[in-house]
DNA sequence: TCTGGGGTCCTAGGACCC
DNA sequence: TCTGGGGTCCTAGGACCC
């Protein structure tokens, strides 16, 4: 007989999932739309990305261009914003540090997710606990979050769907027995099922499965053969196990950066390519530096409108370097080389991007026999820039053929330009 | 007129080696 | 001379996530 460690003991996982997070940010210094259907766009003011419940009632889906949905905008006196990352990242922070302080065992899911591992906490009331949880947030930062717990990632999502709909915004999945646990995946759709995208929910469908029930009892071998190790592990997980593990290192270092963005405006001009070429790669310099990693090659890529039908273009060119480097001077050299060989005339240009790849931390490439004198010189030239650019923000000092105009830059008619770093966003208190 | 941005991971297929 | 086949590594593209 084979005996092997694992430890059978059950997982509990809670994932936290706070409510509509950007439109949440957006209240929280606008509090006279706390009852307003409210709506937050993406860059450009391009699309719908996140709504209020009063939004998603009135039929406003996500994702939805925001052009073809002005009128209902007017109808209902919806509250727009452009978004505000810088905002969303601050108030993101503060809820991240509460959770990590309360639970060791945490992973920065995404901005406004953390599954936390509760396993080994003796906790006596699961209900009672979840509910702590959820009012200790909202208490020190005024975000509402749901709760959702079950014994691996794929089930607290689950719950966490349905946390999302029942009054006390939380849901524990552990202590129902295995036809509870059924009768609720026979009412979660298959596209709503975490793994599952577009493809695989038509390729589901298509096969007779149409929840996640159908989805847990499928033929393990026909899923092996017909989708990737996911698809596998999906399955496994409703059915109990614990296959995907939580990525709790202290702070996960990016494989690769990319910056990217729409332009306002159309650009045809190379001049203004290359600026915002220059301008990105540089934003992406000062992230890497950020993390203090090295970039082995470069991407650029530039396209038009996939909405345009006429004269589509799409081009990418990738560069490696000689030597990794963090220099903005080499990297964006490389850049504007690379868009050189893909630049064409006669195209109206939408969007324009760059992707830092290979990354690898700084003190692994310390000693080059070809590291040159010079980039010492460099590198404090780079370190100057960047404590300039947080000191005054963001692309303050930067390199002249990052341009001065920026026609080509974002729009953002309805930024609510909150600060949280300045006093005048300070709310104020009356008392007496 | 106007349709987001930033990531990760997997797989197939090519190049190369022995 | 033997020109098959297995292994590894890399990359582009696709699918997924929020």
């Amino acid at each position: 007989m084979l005996f092997t460690n694992y430890n059978t003991k059950k997982k509990i996982i809670a994932l936290v999932d706070c409510n509509s997070f950007y439109v949440s940010c957006e209240r929280l210094f606008n509090p006279k739309i706390s009852q307003s259907p409210v709506v937050v766009l993406s860059n450009n003011d391009g699309c719908v990305i996140a709504r209020s419940a009063e939004a998603k009632k009135i039929g406003i889906k996500m994702g939805e261009p925001y052009f073809k949905i002005k009128n209902i905008v007017t109808i209902n006196n919806v509250q727009v914003f452009s978004s505000n990352y810088a905002l969303y990242g601050d108030i993101s922070r503060r809820i991240m540090t509460i959770l990590k302080n309360l639970f060791p065992i945490i992973e920065y899911y995404s901005i406004d997710e953390a599954f936390l591992d509760l396993s080994n906490m003796s906790i006596k009331n699961m209900n009672n606990f979840i509910i702590d949880i959820k009012k200790t947030i909202y208490q020190n930062t005024g975000i509402p979050v749901s709760i959702g717990v079950g014994s691996n990632k794929t089930l607290s999502k689950i719950a966490n769907h349905l946390a999302k709909k029942n009054i006390e915004g939380v849901v524990d999945l552990t202590k129902l027995t295995q036809e509870e646990i059924n009768n609720i995946l026979k009412n979660i759709d298959i596209e709503d099922v975490w793994g599952v995208g577009r493809q695989l929910s038509n390729l589901y469908k298509k096969n007779k499965i149409n929840n996640a029930y159908e989805l847990k009892y499928s033929s393990s071998s026909w899923i092996k053969k017909n989708t990737n190790v996911f698809g596998l592990k999906t399955v496994m997980e409703l059915n109990g196990a614990s296959c995907i593990t939580l990525e709790t290192s202290e702070k996960k270092k990016r494989k690769s950066c990319c910056v990217s963005k729409s332009f306002g405006n159309k650009v045809e001009s190379f001049e203004e390519l290359k600026e915002a070429v220059v301008t990105h790669c540089l934003n992406a310099a000062e992230k890497i530096r950020e993390d203090e990693q090295l970039v082995k090659s470069v991407i650029v890529f530039i396209r038009t409108s996939p909405f345009d039908k006429h004269l589509f273009l799409s081009r990418s060119e990738k560069i490696d370097l000689a030597i990794s480097t963090d220099d903005s001077m080499i990297l964006s050299r490389a850049c504007v080389d690379a868009l050189k060989k893909i630049f064409a005339k006669g195209y109206r240009y939408q969007k324009a991007g760059v992707v830092f790849l290979g990354l690898v931390n700084n003190n692994e490439y310390g000693q080059n026999l070809f590291v040159d004198k010079n980039s010492q010189k460099s590198n404090s030239l780079m370190k100057a820039i960047d404590s300039m650019n947080v000191k005054f923000g963001r692309n303050s000092l930067t390199l002249a053929d990052s341009g001065v105009g920026h026609c080509w830059k974002m729009r953002r008619d309805h930024s609510s330009k909150i600060d949280t770093s300045h006093f005048d966003f300070l709310p104020t208190v009356k008392s007496g």
